[in-house]
DNA sequence: CCGATATCATATCGATCGTTTTTCTACAAT
DNA sequence: ATTGTAGAAAAACGATCGATATGATATCGG
């Protein structure tokens, strides 16, 4: 019984998520919020609690969603040197998206937030393993599979490439010549390359 | 005439730097600055405007400080491939220094008001500039000097190497382990190591 | 068709925001 | 000593913040 919602929680959801993701987090106010959402603030409190639990709602949907899109290849069993380097031939040319300059969520939110909101340190951090360990998930794949050197040190890699990737947010977000971006990333994958066995029939590494 | 001031101008403009830094710009009020300035309120705007005024002031100062401290050794007549090392091996290491979670107050200022304070965007972009003529002047130097390939790219690596160092403040920012940034350094000095010319007496690449 | 009730739209809460005004005090030229 | 003035100290400004209370409205079971 009752009046039924005009909304749904997923679909708000993701319009606060886009107005974080865009403002960061305390440059967009609840008004800024229920507007964009289309719902009157009653029911933003009813559904989260507080303008705190939108926002860390918002971090786990990034997370299922635009994390999962972007990275979620790395992740997959059969994840390898082709997946490296297909995230950063997106990520190096991020500059010249539309809405590159949005970043990524939960690198704003580790900037923004992370000294007074412990939760939003704790969901960036935990990106960052998750990033980490993606990589050396598909490293250590191709290690087995016998592309990359014996003694390639997979681990720090892992570490190097996830860290390479905030720096890319970072430029993106304050709107950088795109030129740099993709530099970056190239250079990413050049230091790859230095550890990659050479087969026949792969082209040759970049300089 | 008049009564004279009880304070120095670039004093309070640092205490208001080391907040804006750890805190970040919203998150930091006007009575959290004239308190920790030790000023009153219409000190504050009759010396600076505005809070944006301070911030900018601040961001301004901290240019001239420390990114002037950090990274004034690239800029020198004969940086070369040891001060590029230096400034990674301090980098790396950063995670294991008191205050290292403030990370860098022109990336910070990037990620937090890029997209609603055109000025504050354009700070971050010149910083990025800054460091990436700086790194071009040391690879410069060092090619001229023999010390790296002739075909190395030196304006990519110094693109390059600005955006790790980006990325390596969020992390320090997001206070992940230690180890991971200085994973992250050490691979940015592989990839130096992999265009650096062996030359008698040298120590061997890091890999 | 009718109460019961969950959600709607809207007004409004106290707190805090950035900023300004007011009042008092110290200093210097006369 | 007097007086003009720049700065210190404190109160207070309107606006906006996050959050809530108040009625109107739609949807159900009966």
């Amino acid at each position: 019984m009752g009046r039924k919602k005009t909304y749904e929680r997923d679909d708000i959801t993701g319009r606060a998520m886009r107005l974080f993701w865009e403002r960061g987090y305390h440059a967009t106010s609840t008004r800024d919020l229920t507007e964009a959402m289309g719902v009157n603030p009653g029911a933003l409190y009813a559904e989260f609690g507080s303008k705190e639990g939108l926002y860390l709602e918002a971090i786990k949907l990034y997370e299922e969603t635009v994390v999962a899109g972007h990275f979620g290849s790395l992740e997959a069993p059969g994840a390898s040197l082709e997946q490296i380097r297909t995230v950063f031939l997106f990520m190096g040319g991020i500059g010249s998206y539309d809405g590159s300059h949005y970043g990524c969520l939960l690198c704003n939110a580790g900037i923004e937030l992370a000294p007074t909101l412990a939760r939003s340190e704790a969901s960036t951090a935990h990106f960052l393993t998750r990033l980490t360990l993606a990589f050396g998930h598909a490293l250590g794949n191709a290690r087995d599979a016998g592309r990359i050197l014996d003694d390639a040190p997979v681990e720090e890699l892992a570490r190097f490439f996830p860290t390479v990737l905030m720096g890319i947010f970072v430029l993106a977000r304050a709107r950088v010549d795109a030129a740099i971006t993709r530099a970056a990333a190239d250079q990413a994958l050049a230091r790859l390359a230095s550890v990659t066995r050479r087969v026949p029939g792969e082209p040759a590494p970049v300089r």
